[in-house]
DNA sequence: CTGCACCTTCCCATCATGGGAAGGTCAAGC
DNA sequence: GCTTGACCTTCCCATGATGGGAAGGTGCAG
């Protein structure tokens, strides 16, 4: 199969799986006489896992670490789950992070009274001395 | 007052005001016969409000308009209010989108008993096919 | 006069992603 | 066989916000 199509059968565009080789994150594919880089089902396999990683939020260096931890057949599911759950920890403090600055910035949105005059909270806040 | 004393001041980086100066977010400040800038005490005003702007989460093109509606006397609060709440929205979207992501995850993980065993949930669910 | 803290500009790096150029390959239709 | 269009290749550049660091100038205190 050619990149196009595992692009389209992953999820994953051509363009980022040619970088993800780059950085060794996926194996040099075959290639044909062309040039044109020819996958198979595994690589397929190992894609949609890179997919599905970054679906969940899963940062290059933590999908290179998963990839690791999917090769190894002696590692132990303590150490998967450790790195899911450090990973758990900053999405949601992340989010936290997010919903906090969203909240403030409701608060004073909705303390403007959002008419014709030109007095606006907001912009008091904003250049506070 | 130099960059350093302005920066100090503001909360902002010399490194940043000085890209904030060339993207022309702040203007240029008069220079002394050495090259140095030279700020006063309105190149504060304004950077502490642009600071203030960021840590609401706002972009670099948002600041740009806010700056712009805090030195326009005529703009309706309602303009100001109208930005901050679409802000808003974007910025609630992003938290729950990880949220939702974190939760998934931490279900995820939670199913895996985290022992000396290989067997995990979380690698099953990556490699689904 | 030396040393140190500060300033200047310029280039490069991050992270994940895409755009686009210049050029080669392949299969289908005439 | 030749054209056309879809696909592929590599390479360079861009994003947004931020920082690192180099090479060199300035200013002040000891």
């Amino acid at each position: 199969m050619q990149i196009g199509e595992l692009a389209a059968a992953s999820g994953v565009s051509a363009k980022m799986i040619r970088h993800y080789e780059s950085i060794g994150l996926l194996p040099r594919p075959a290639r044909r006489d062309s040039g044109y880089r020819d996958y198979g089902p595994a690589d397929l396999h190992r894609v949609k896992f890179v997919r599905r990683a970054k679906d969940l939020g899963f940062s290059v260096e933590q999908m290179r670490e998963l990839l690791r931890l999917w090769a190894d057949r002696s590692r132990t599911s303590a150490e998967v789950k450790s790195l899911a759950l450090a990973h758990v920890a900053d999405l949601e403090h992340r989010a936290e992070a997010l919903a906090e600055v969203a909240g403030a910035l409701r608060t004073l949105a909705e303390a403007c009274h959002g008419d014709d005059r030109p007095d606006c909270p907001i912009i008091h806040e904003l250049e506070r001395r």
